[in-house]
DNA sequence: ATGATTTGACCATG
DNA sequence: CATGGTCAAATCAT
């Protein structure tokens, strides 16, 4: 049986099972693969395996982020299986009749509006803080609406994080994209110098960047099923590891501090296994790339000149 | 000078 | 009393 028959039966089997059973095929033929001791299909295949594991990863994002209300609970609404120890049960909500919206993104982003950081506490039995923000409008406007930002605990890659918005923003509409320049004095506040270290700036537009993501996600998975893999031509390296990641390397390297400034480590894909360091600056691609006209572009599907065939 | 963030203190709730 | 949420003075950046 031909391979990309059997990647594309796997993945048409549809929700959370049939992603489940796709992943499980891919990564069993890209093993085999590796097996074979070449090195640009070895190099490849680490790629593509970091790369679908966070691609996985992106998508419980989106499907969590898409219907907050939705059953089955979303992953972040219930605590994980295997907890060695149960948390003490939640606080009862409180009654004061004010909707608020929950969604897990993969990144902090910027929704367009402009909020204005009133408070961080440390929450009981989780390891980041949590971030309150209020609309900057608050009392010019009466702008009611607020949000807290918390960093989720587990060791996600990407860094997932729960949103929490109350009211609607009644101020400045959303502007797109937004961007913020970086500069000497912005980086040092980003790492903590001066002021006792200020949290990151949002930058990127939500919407942007889920459409981004579902862009990375299916050329990724087209490029898998194709048997393809194309990478940037300015290295004339072999096709080694580095090489491939300076594809990813287009990302603006003033943006990636914030993409990486969770205290994780390097990246793991689901299985525990350390990916390589490109995955990471993959991932910072995929959130701070594509914007701005004063960095380089990441456009979601590699800017390839030269390709080769990965599977035959 | 002005506005935003930090951070310890305080308040409300269960 | 424990905890989450908010306040406001101090501090920092622009």
């Amino acid at each position: 049986m031909q391979a990309q028959s059997r990647l594309a039966a796997a993945a048409s089997g549809g929700g959370g099972t049939g992603a489940v059973a796709f992943r499980h095929e891919l990564t069993t033929l890209l093993r085999v693969l590796r097996g074979q001791g070449q090195g640009q299909v070895e190099a490849t295949t680490t790629f593509i395996l970091g790369e679908v594991s966070r691609a996985f990863t992106v998508c419980l994002s989106i499907m969590a982020s898409a219907s907050p209300s939705a059953s089955p609970p979303q992953p972040d609404e219930t605590p994980p299986a295997d907890s060695a120890v149960s948390p003490p049960p939640p606080r009862a909500a409180r009654e004061d009749n004010v909707p608020r919206k929950r969604l897990l993104t993969a990144s902090p982003y910027d929704d367009g509006y402009q909020w204005r950081k009133y408070g961080q506490k440390k929450i009981n039995n989780t390891n980041f803080p949590r971030s309150y923000y209020r609309c900057s409008y608050h009392r010019e406007r009466r702008c009611p609406a607020q949000k807290h930002v918390q960093q989720r605990d587990g060791d996600d890659v990407p860094a997932l994080h729960v949103v929490v918005y109350t009211h609607e923003h009644t101020g400045r509409p959303p502007s797109f994209p937004t961007r913020r320049r970086t500069t000497p004095s912005s980086l040092r506040r980003l790492r903590g110098v001066g002021g006792g270290g200020l949290q990151p700036q949002f930058v990127d537009h939500r919407a942007a960047m889920e459409e981004r993501e579902r862009q990375v996600l299916v050329s990724s998975l087209a490029r898998v099923l194709q048997g393809r893999q194309c990478y940037d031509d300015d290295d004339d390296d072999d096709t080694d590891v580095a090489s491939l990641g300076a594809v990813h390397a287009r990302a603006p390297a003033a943006a990636a501090p914030v993409a990486a400034s969770s205290s994780s480590s390097g990246p793991v894909d689901a299985a525990g296994e350390e990916l390589d360091v490109m995955d990471y600056d993959m991932t910072d691609a995929l959130f701070w790339g594509p914007f701005g006209t004063d960095s380089n572009s990441y456009d979601g599907n590699l800017t390839s000149t030269r390709c080769f065939d990965l599977i035959n």
